[in-house]
DNA sequence: GAATTTTGGTAAAACGTTATATCAACTGTC
DNA sequence: GACAGTTGATATAACGTTTTACCAAAATTC
């Protein structure tokens, strides 16, 4: 078997020169259809396929996007990601995704490893504890970025994300409407700006409307943590009635916890999810959300960068996504 | 704002050539601590991030892997991502991840974007329906490559999968010994070899014991489909008692349908699944299952690719991890 | 203090493409 | 049949790095 054939080779098995060779494969020039189809069949002979790092180097065109997510198994940013992906492929893109665990050294890492490779532009779930030096990089660097779900502190970069506090004060009035006064909130990082917006907008009704004290408690981002924070809060709080949760996950949890102690979310306790992922629909009871359409999201983020490619003069743009209760089965009126 | 830093300007910056930034920022070269701390203050000040592209193309360096992957929204292939992602990066390597969505089409521009930025080598796991002309290419490429889960046909790759045959002979000698004698098996695409293994182990049991005749039930991947199919099982096959699975999202949802009909998994109708999701354990009942350990699996995917490009010449290996049964609370004796 | 070695640095070629300028061979025009 | 215009192809210079070979100055040796 023969090397990793280049475009010299290809030149030579078509005999021809490797600046015509390139001309038919881009298109191109003036080229007469019998030299094309030559130099076609050529190129199939051998499965030439170009050298993306050298074209780019020499066309400075950038067709592809990278992506720095904080978590890829999260199920919500699955679907974003889908959306993503179908809309850059649309348009003659392609997407490269890198998994920055939300650690900063981690996503400093990927940031510079797609810099390096030279993308044409970045989207980016930033940490919740990244460094000012970061952002100095992508500002030094000239990259195009949006930053997705967490915007970046100094606003210089265009973003997508949710009407976070908008959507917790939402969940919290439909709670409130039912009649419960003891609601607390569930999850999150606590460093998180996501978490902190979305506490705001419980606290804010839990005040307006003079309910209980907001009372936040920590867990993590799943099942199992919800679980647990669920069995813990019932011990330390026995007034509590209803729930506002920061995902589906630690909700269904929750409910899980609830179920397996003999209680039945909805009644004894209520509920209120975030994300209306697929499970939220299929549980049982199937939980009540704030469903947001992460495709949807994904579409517009990669929509986004486009248009900030086509416009880099452009002020940053922000696209905030309202979050819409979905009322199913694990909320209802406060027992007795 | 400047333009995007190349080592010119950091070389100008610090008063040094170009050689000299290039020979400390990699550390090789003699170079006096002076010049050194010179240039390096220059890069960052500068935020100086080297174009990979261009290095790459003059080393010859790749230190870069990128994994091909059917569906990365799949909670089994996150845990194998994460554990690939893992072991790369401790070795000093980036992984950069595509989604084929088990499409041809999509793979084969993906495995070509992949040659096109020269990637050091690829993980891949190979669409059902994946040409002879994607593995020419792959081959005409001599590209490093190790599949996972879907072995090629032609076996000249490297290869990580699961013992398919036996882990679901296993499953279904599990069931037999509890007494069922009408086993069917649900789900997987019918193109797939994987199923295709895994229905080989199910129906092999089920001539060896004597047991009903096989009946191999088609279904999608997730838990939807698995919730529709029970209920078509059901309805046209009464006399079946058990279940075995082709994957636990299906399996759940097969449980789904069965308590929304009120009946009990384990009891009514005994489930096994496949994989060992989180959900799996956290599902009530919870299920039984074929656990494998998809980190593990990830890693080990990652060691073989990193075996193969110290030794390009070494003969192809394949190396297949067992299944073992975790038995919980869907499987029981049949009824009556 | 002449000859040798070491040190610290540089100029220039190379990597595999694409873009630009140029050129030879045809066409048609009057 | 000389002139311009068109067609089809090519040689060559970039792109931003790394590597190689080389050199001047300083240090060491005898």
């Amino acid at each position: 078997m023969t090397e990793k054939p280049k475009l010299e080779t290809v030149a030579r098995e078509a005999g021809v020169s490797m600046a015509t060779v390139s001309q038919v494969l881009r298109g191109t020039g003036r080229i007469s259809e019998q030299t094309r189809k030559k130099v076609l069949a050529a190129a199939t002979r051998l499965h030439y396929v170009p050298d993306g790092r050298a074209a780019a180097m020499r066309s400075g065109e950038r067709r592809e996007i990278g992506l720095v997510i904080q978590a890829i198994a999260n199920p919500f940013n699955a679907e974003v990601i889908s959306g993503v992906s179908d809309l850059l492929e649309s348009e003659g893109y392609l997407l490269s995704i890198r998994d920055s665990q939300d650690d900063a050294a981690r996503e400093r890492r990927n940031l510079e490893a797609f810099i390096r490779s030279s993308r044409g532009g970045l989207l980016w779930v930033p940490a919740n504890d990244t460094p000012d030096a970061t952002l100095d990089l992508l500002r030094a660097q000239r990259m195009p970025t949006v930053t997705f779900l967490r915007p970046a502190p100094s606003g210089e970069f265009d973003h997508v994300g949710i009407r976070n506090a908008r959507a917790t004060a939402e969940a919290t009035s439909h709670l409130a409407d039912l009649g419960h006064r003891h609601i607390a909130y569930f999850g999150g990082a606590t460093t998180s700006v996501v978490r902190a917006e979305r506490i705001d907008g419980y606290a804010r009704v839990m005040g307006e409307r003079d309910l209980g004290p907001p009372l936040v408690w920590e867990t993590g981002d799943d099942k199992l943590s919800g679980r647990d924070a669920m069995r813990a809060l019932r011990a330390a709080h026995p007034e509590v009635t209803a729930l506002v949760c920061n995902g589906d996950m630690v909700a269904l949890g929750a409910a899980l916890a609830l179920i397996e102690d003999g209680l039945t979310p909805g009644r004894d306790m209520s509920i209120v999810g975030f994300d209306d992922i697929q499970d939220a629909a299929l549980a049982s009871p199937p939980l009540t959300t704030m469903a947001i359409s992460p495709y949807q999201m994904g579409r517009k983020l990669a929509r986004v960068l486009l248009d900030r490619l086509r416009e880099p003069a452009a002020p940053p743009s922000i696209t905030l996504f309202p979050a819409t209760l979905v009322v199913r089965g694990t909320t209802g009126p406060p027992p007795g």
